[in-house]
DNA sequence: TGTCTATAATTGTATATACATTTAACGGAG
DNA sequence: CTCCGTTAAATGTATATACAATTATAGACA
């Protein structure tokens, strides 16, 4: 069991054999895949070890399982990666409409324990602090609150925020990794409908994004649309 | 070992008191709940099924662990959906609540202009209209205002949609192989007031969604859930 | 032919045990 | 006081084993 020099876990190489295999078509969709009893023996693991590979791999979605059957490769596949990192100002341009935006705060703030939680970081840590409205001729359309993890992006405040979105500025920065986005409908406080220039019964359309680099959490934006001008959308095909 | 009588697994009853506790913030959000030897001592059961327990939940996005100090509840809360093919009924068994619904309306339409756009038939083609409300634990959580091709689904009105929700019974009987979804943040209509019990300046998120089996068109589905009460949320990694 | 039954295969649950790894905290050496 | 090693606590990985539950199938029986 010394792990020193291997460092994988015996049920992850059981757990990347499959995958591999499903992605390969080795196991088709539908397809029954060995049962434990012959994986353990293969992999010379016991029972209780290839169960937690596939275990794994059905809360991932890749397997499905029926007693007294088998476990078999999910049919419907890949769920899609929704809500794709749009760049605001790309998607006005792409709309042959005209890019503006607003830096109405730029600061440096000590995290307190609720961001703390969001951003991934110590309390009493530092953060950056933007708060951006976006324009599309002219008109608000998105007011983009954000903070920034102040160690990684020491250069953060630097930045020409007319030329470059912090969106595309941190991305060039960080390899993005992985995307967190959790939307809800929301009435816009004080400070927002000001902002975006809407009466306090606008319903928004809130985007909380938050954005990871090699497993560090780079950034978490608040992005707040009003109802009328906006929507997501999304189409995706399944296997 | 007999489980006849007693039907729920061990693990499951430890899920379900921790899952309590956090709820009624016995251990509050950032909280160290117990160690695994000390929840096996008091369920006597082993430290393998109140690892279990605590695994599934972290799984669950619940509770989050970090080897050497101790099990946490997550701060950031109430993840819900994501934005794929869930099922409303399973999403919220899933969060141990009750799963009910009142089906207000189901009846058979010729579809209007604008209809026939959005489900790719004929204007003067019929339809079937259903409108359900979706209620968690007795609360209104969406209204389901759905449109399904009759000619493809003729059977349709005869489902009891207290048992199978229209979502499972269509994606039982068409495999799904093409998903729409458009998002935005609306007020809700008088009907929808009336139906989900909600003040007229609640703002709401409209999920349009529509499906395909094998290119053909099969439903349309306006979902209408109260703003405070939903999320949407979405998490990916980029290769 | 049709129905019931036993059986085998497979997954599901549960335990006892062992050792590895990570982290914080404590205490001693310098 | 600072640095460093030890230790205790907690989670992480892994095994061998046992019995329960579910399902399909093959065979017995009427």
């Amino acid at each position: 069991m010394n792990r020193n020099l291997e460092a994988r876990p015996r049920y992850q190489v059981i757990k990347d054999f499959i995958y591999q295999a499903i992605r390969d078509r080795t196991y088709p969709a539908g397809a029954c895949i060995p049962p434990e009893n012959e994986l353990a023996k293969q992999f010379s693991v016991s029972r209780m070890t290839a169960n937690r590979a596939i275990k794994e791999l059905v809360a991932d979605g890749l397997l499905v399982r029926r007693q007294g059957l088998g476990t078999f490769v999910t049919r419907i596949q890949a769920e899609s990666p929704l809500l794709e990192v749009r760049n605001i100002a790309d998607e006005i341009r792409g709309r042959h409409h005209i890019y503006s935006n607003d830096l109405s705060l730029l600061d440096r703030v000590r995290v307190d324990d609720n961001l703390a939680g969001r951003l991934g970081i110590r309390v009493g840590d530092h953060a950056f602090h933007s708060l951006i409205v976006h324009k599309e001729n002219g008109r608000p359309i998105q007011l983009e609150d954000r903070y920034v993890n102040a160690t990684l992006v020491p250069d953060y405040p630097q930045q020409d925020f007319c030329q470059t979105t912090p969106n595309r500025y941190l991305s060039d920065l960080f390899p993005l990794s992985e995307i967190e986005h959790i939307v809800e409908a929301v009435l816009p406080n004080k400070q927002e409908q000001e902002l975006l220039k809407i009466s306090p019964t606008t319903p928004c359309l809130l985007v909380n994004r938050r954005t990871w680099s090699e497993g560090q959490l780079i950034s978490c934006a608040r992005l707040v649309h009003p109802g009328n001008l906006y929507r997501l959308s999304s189409r995706s095909s399944l296997a």
